[in-house]
DNA sequence: GTGGTAATGAAAATCATTTTCATTTGTGAT
DNA sequence: ATCACAAATGAAAATGATTTTCATTACCAC
């Protein structure tokens, strides 16, 4: 197994804690760093096997990883320009425990996400 | 511009209302349709944009197409026999349509999965 | 040093999707 | 029916992200 780069979290770091893959090796790139893609994408699965960052999905099908916050949380993502707002999924919690209950499974976990056009597209 | 081959709406309907291209290409191949993956894609792109399928992304980026206006349904997945329960999504609903006024959002729609351990693993 | 394990990265492989382009099909006018 | 032209089709090549392979290098304990 490999652990995470620590140059590849801080450079999604300083990108605004918000990046593809291909972005962060190119802005190590940028900046002088040597390192290989496939360290990169190694380090980033590394770091969304310990909950260090979360991957979403652009439009396109890229993966973009973005640092978790503390607070659980889930997205609302404008299909056109991108934009995302992090938003409380109190109901969402609710409703896996209960279906997770009525359906005898255990250890669940979920994903959610909204998807939409925002007030500015 | 080319229109839809009405195979592949017929065939995604088959499907359930909601596949990926490449899953549609081989039931019609195994269903014996003379047609090709382009041609699949082609038309899939054409019912998007005619609203006619709504497209989302599986965890791995694949795009599945979805009938739109479909009651859809979402899914309760055993993380180790990978057996699959579908489920109500009332709550979802609910939530997502608040959250998206909330923000001004439009055009609105979700996906909401729940994965665990089931009774039998 | 020696041996072993983990990390690295270049290049090749994979896989969904898109593009190219030549061919076929359909359609409408004559 | 024939000609002309637009639309539809699909095989093959191109693209682009991601993964895998594999040989090399860095590191660590003894």
């Amino acid at each position: 197994m490999s652990r995470s780069n620590p140059r590849v979290l801080s450079t999604l770091e300083r990108a605004g804690g918000f990046a593809s893959a291909q972005e962060i090796y190119r802005l190590m790139q940028r900046e002088g760093e040597s390192i290989g893609l496939t360290t990169v994408y190694r380090s980033l699965q590394s770091l969304v096997n310990d909950k260090i960052v979360d991957v979403l999905r652009r439009d396109d099908g890229e993966a973009i990883y973005r640092l978790c916050g503390d607070a659980h949380h889930h997205h609302l993502v404008c299909k056109s320009c991108g934009d995302t707002v992090e938003i409380e999924g109190g109901a969402i919690e609710k409703w896996a425990k209960v279906m997770a209950e009525e359906h005898g499974f255990r250890d669940v976990g979920h994903t959610a996400e909204i998807f939409g056009i925002c007030s500015k597209c």
